[in-house]
DNA sequence: AAACCGATAGACAACGTTGTCGTCGCATGA
DNA sequence: TCATGCGACGACAACGTTGTCTATCGGTTT
């Protein structure tokens, strides 16, 4: 039929076939030693083994797939990619486990264009063979996804999901205690008015971060003035609006801690519109450490999530899940630690507030 | 052998053989269909198509693929994709056209870890089984990759390439033209003094840049003056440490277009240093409409790259490329449009300086 | 009327692997 | 001595599609 590809390389082509020849063993023993099965003789064993890296053998996906459903294929899926700015390490990191276990990653976005997340999701699902999915924020969150995703028998993590956590695997990071921790930084300044700018209702993380803030000043006991804790979309824009709200305070905050990188830059433009300097006359953190945070100015003082990690992770606990009946009932859980990235945005406060 | 997979859903593991027989004639004409091969008749023609939605009928991917070593996956390979916060665009934008023509998309980072590009990328190579690969900066640049992608016998489109352009078919965007348009932009408001903040030498785009900038002073009559063209590396850093430089000026600039947003950014925190009003006494531009452009203070005046455009353009180079024998011979060559991004940063110089 | 044609369609093998089942040789225990 | 069991391995079908080759049919040309 097909005449074999004359490829300019070498190894290209080579076949469990040619392996099976040049080993004098059947293609079926040659399949036993790739799989790590058992029932195949020491020496048989390293004969083949031998000749697989000699020869530079590497199984062919499609007829593994068409012969045993596995596709080795693991997806990542994202709402709207161009949006968030921690895709590229999170396929960074998946990638990672991928390559070490021969998997490979393919990343499909759901609710982009005409249709909604449901649909494309749907026909994602149906054109693509994956052996398992990893689910970012927020599609993780949304029930009527892992739905649709769980009636495909799919096995699937995800990635710091916020709630419903009895219902499959996942990975996170303790968003609380990283909040409380960049508070604490605050307070060890000296700061007592630190202001803390929420993020939207429905991103749970957000609520997690000002339970953390509320907490690192219960410790200290410095009671919340309601005035200071406003809430923002996490947007750059809400941040730089709230501030300004902030700043006309008769007693205005010494601090103001952002629920994300985006706000904390907001923060920034509207000190500098006033003419106020960071960290001299205020101070600002973020959470997230996205890009912005490294190149904004001052550089912004934040927490580093260890997205990439987590993904690896992820990966990790769905391929090693593979091998386990595919999850059967098994709710696994793995906690990854936050860093808290001292950069330029904080000071101790001017005397004239901290005194009180 | 296998049993069918028990699917909770119903229109999964509809194969060719179910339409065929539904249909009463043979997969071959099914086949056919699918293909939008010639020879079959109108009639038969409708009936399978109509089947085929009914039922919801996808063609099983390995099984296409092993048969006729097309696998419809198009790899985007990435230099450390964690870097550059581009990637979520490109792939967003290569996937549009990658799920317009019934194409997964596959992305790849190489050069991570212990081993360089090269060997990752034959690795990749050898494991994936791509129809063709969309090629980023800086991978696109290397020859020495381009020669790995070429030994494979592989179909690629490079995005903004740097050099060798004879070399494929590409997409690019004109850098110069976008140069010099922002900077007639500064020129129309009266400035003079435009200073250029030059990107690392191996960017063969910040080149472009600068020259767009000369070719727009040209064309005034403006001479440039040495003084005013310095080099940064791209990062917000270096865009405060030059302006540092630039204020001190016995005759300072009037205006600073930076080659990109992070140094215009720096830019800024200098003025901002300093007292400085901007746009008030010294305009702003910077160059990519990177996530800092808008959220920084003022909003920056910037150039739009067209960065989905371009992915999915390559793409679909790509992907019609695969129709006419593998490009043999052709080079395909794509130029879209950039986007002046009007904000907040630029303005007349103040009149001390602009008389002159 | 014979020969030929194009359009339409089907039979069958092949792609490269894994799953199932069977066979062989040899040691073990009764 | 003979069944019994076990470890090592092979034969063969199956996965779902496409490529190649061949057959049928109605109409046209000679």
């Amino acid at each position: 039929m097909q005449r074999r590809g004359s490829k300019g390389e070498g190894a290209a082509g080579v076949t469990i076939v040619d392996i099976a020849r040049q080993a004098g063993v059947s293609i079926k023993t040659v399949s036993r030693v790739i799989n790590r099965e058992e029932g195949v003789g020491a020496e048989a064993r390293a004969r083949i083994e031998d000749l697989i890296a000699r020869l530079g053998y590497r199984p062919n996906v499609a007829a593994r797939l068409l012969s045993s459903r596995r596709s080795y294929l693991i997806g990542v899926i994202f709402l709207r990619m161009g949006a968030y700015h921690y895709i590229g390490e999170i396929q960074a990191g998946a990638m990672r486990a991928c390559r070490r276990a021969g998997y490979q990653l393919v990343v499909e976005q759901v609710g982009e264009g005409a249709a909604g997340p449901r649909e494309t999701l749907i026909e994602t699902l149906r054109a693509g063979r994956f052996d398992g999915l990893v689910l970012t924020p927020p599609v993780c969150d949304d029930p009527e996804l892992l739905d649709i995703v769980e009636s495909h028998g799919l096995a699937y993590v995800r990635i710091a999901p916020g709630g419903d956590f009895g219902r499959s695997p996942y990975v996170f990071m303790d968003d609380a205690s990283a909040a409380r921790e960049i508070t604490d930084r605050l307070l060890d300044l000296g700061h007592r008015r630190i202001a803390f700018i929420d993020g939207p209702r429905e991103h749970t993380a957000a609520t997690r971060r000002r339970q953390g803030y509320l907490a690192a000043l219960g410790a200290r006991g410095v009671t919340p003035c309601a005035d200071l804790i406003q809430s923002g979309d996490f947007e750059s824009l809400s941040g730089f609006e709230v501030t300004e709200r902030l700043l006309d305070l008769s007693h205005p905050p010494t601090a103001i801690f952002a629920a994300n990188d985006g706000m904390a830059v907001g923060v920034l433009a509207a000190a500098a519109k006033r003419g106020l300097s960071v960290p001299g006359s205020l101070s600002v953190v973020g959470f997230d450490d996205s890009p912005v945070a490294a190149s904004a100015w001052p550089r912004l003082t934040t927490v580093h999530q260890p997205v990439a990690e987590m993904a690896e992770a992820a990966a990790d606990m769905l391929i090693d899940g593979f091998g386990d009946k595919r999850f059967r009932g098994r709710t696994l859980v793995r906690q990854l630690d936050f860093r808290v990235v001292d950069r330029a945005s904080i000071a101790p406060p001017r005397k004239s507030a901290s005194g009180l």
